[in-house]
DNA sequence: TGTACATCAGTGAACGCGCGTTCACTGATGTAC
DNA sequence: TGTACATCAGTGAACGCGCGTTCACTGATGTAC
């Protein structure tokens, strides 16, 4: 079914809008998001906005999500090039932290505090996962590749299955329990240097940041098994 | 000079307003933090209010200042209990998520995205430094009982200032460069782990999280140098 | 010790603001016969 | 091909809300002589 003339108008209007809420976000952050500054940049009164949207928090769940897509399609991209698994993983983390420098308001809506009233409908988890998949495939190619040191620590049972339930979502369940546990922390670290980072902690001492984070990255890659870097 | 009686009775009103104050950061979070609540529940008029405060901003530092004291507090008490060096860094990484998690609210106050409008004035910022002070000094403890295993990692000259900064600001001049920079990367590391669960990034995998938490936290130490696990 | 005046705390009304959302409406675009 | 009707997009006014802050005011508490 080819979809018809109004179909297409209605669908080029929501994309105008969603845009205009892409904008607005960026200028203004996740609180300030008002439905009525959208419509005037669409140039239509605020009412009209009702046809395509049926809450505020609607366009909420679908900036959400494509900032998640966003800062996926960043990390993955800077995780497929040429390099080694390693290096590839620490560009994977770099590159997550200049989508934050460059969309602040879009970092902070993703993992900043939550917004007030508004709660995350199961969508957006599936799209959070879109980056922790593209860094995980590293550590699946060092694995692969052999070049993975083994640390094979025991751990206690809860860990080990909650390790196993992480690595059936990261679709990698070839990679052992600790691996996965070192990749989880690794990761947190890495979101850890560019909240804190966000947040002004480091002015003053390590700033510019840059160089510091990059040496956090790569230690927590190291921190994983990387031998590669 | 004795303070006269309209001072302490203006000192006590003071104090009952910031009493509400917290009451309503901890009830509805940062940005719904209103005047007229607050007055509402100290019960006077909003206006009143004024006699005491110039602006809302001047609330909200007060709320951040009282947050770094509270969360350290709580690190610094679990840092100076017994135990190795290194045990007690951990149990003081575990008493800030122990806070994060007890203080929802005032954690996105300190470490969430900034509350728009507002930009925080030049005290907060020692406020912000106590915890990781707290932390330091169990470094500084296992350093001058030599049980901090050596790295010797050579640096680039801008991280070498850097480290000497943040060594300076934490009254650890003793201490190498690198495990100044292992201190920032592991504390960044325990931050990142509290920020990802309060956001919900671990429903679903590491969850419940404490395990995980600790085993992370633990690491972190590892990696700073502590054998004394 | 008593009186005149100054200081301060708290009131109540009002300002202007922007918000999300609803509703009855006008026209234009599509569809069925 | 032409007409009658249904669907949809967008308008404009209005709802009720809560906010920060100002301002003129009333009383009570303190101070100076």
């Amino acid at each position: 079914m080819a979809p018809t003339p109004r179909e297409v108008a209605h669908a080029k209007t929501m994309a105008r809008i969603l845009d205009a809420a892409r904008a607005e976000l960026a200028r203004h952050g996740p609180t300030d998001l008002s439905v009525r500054a959208i419509a005037r940049d669409v140039g239509m009164v605020s009412s009209a906005v009702y046809r395509y949207v049926a809450t505020r928090d609607e366009l909420l769940t679908e900036l959400i999500v494509a900032g998640y897509q966003d800062l996926g399609d960043q990390v993955a991209q800077a995780t497929s090039g040429r390099g080694t698994p390693g290096r590839r993983f620490v560009r994977g983390c770099e590159a997550a932290r200049t989508w934050a420098v460059g969309s602040p308001h879009e970092h902070a809506l993703l993992f900043g505090s939550p917004v007030p009233g508004y709660s995350a409908p199961q969508r957006t988890a599936a799209a959070a996962a879109r980056t922790p998949l593209a860094l995980i495939g590293t550590v699946q190619d060092a694995f692969s590749a052999n070049t993975l040191s083994a640390h094979q620590d025991s751990l206690p049972a809860m860990l080990r299955k909650q390790a196993r339930e992480a690595a059936d979502q990261l679709r990698a369940p070839e990679l052992p329990d600790d691996v996965i546990l070192r990749f989880g922390s690794a990761w947190a670290q890495a979101l850890g240097v560019i909240g804190l980072e966000r947040s002004g902690y480091f002015v003053g001492t390590f700033d510019p940041i840059e160089q510091f984070a990059t040496a956090t990255f790569r230690e927590g890659a190291r921190h994983i098994g990387f031998t590669d870097l």
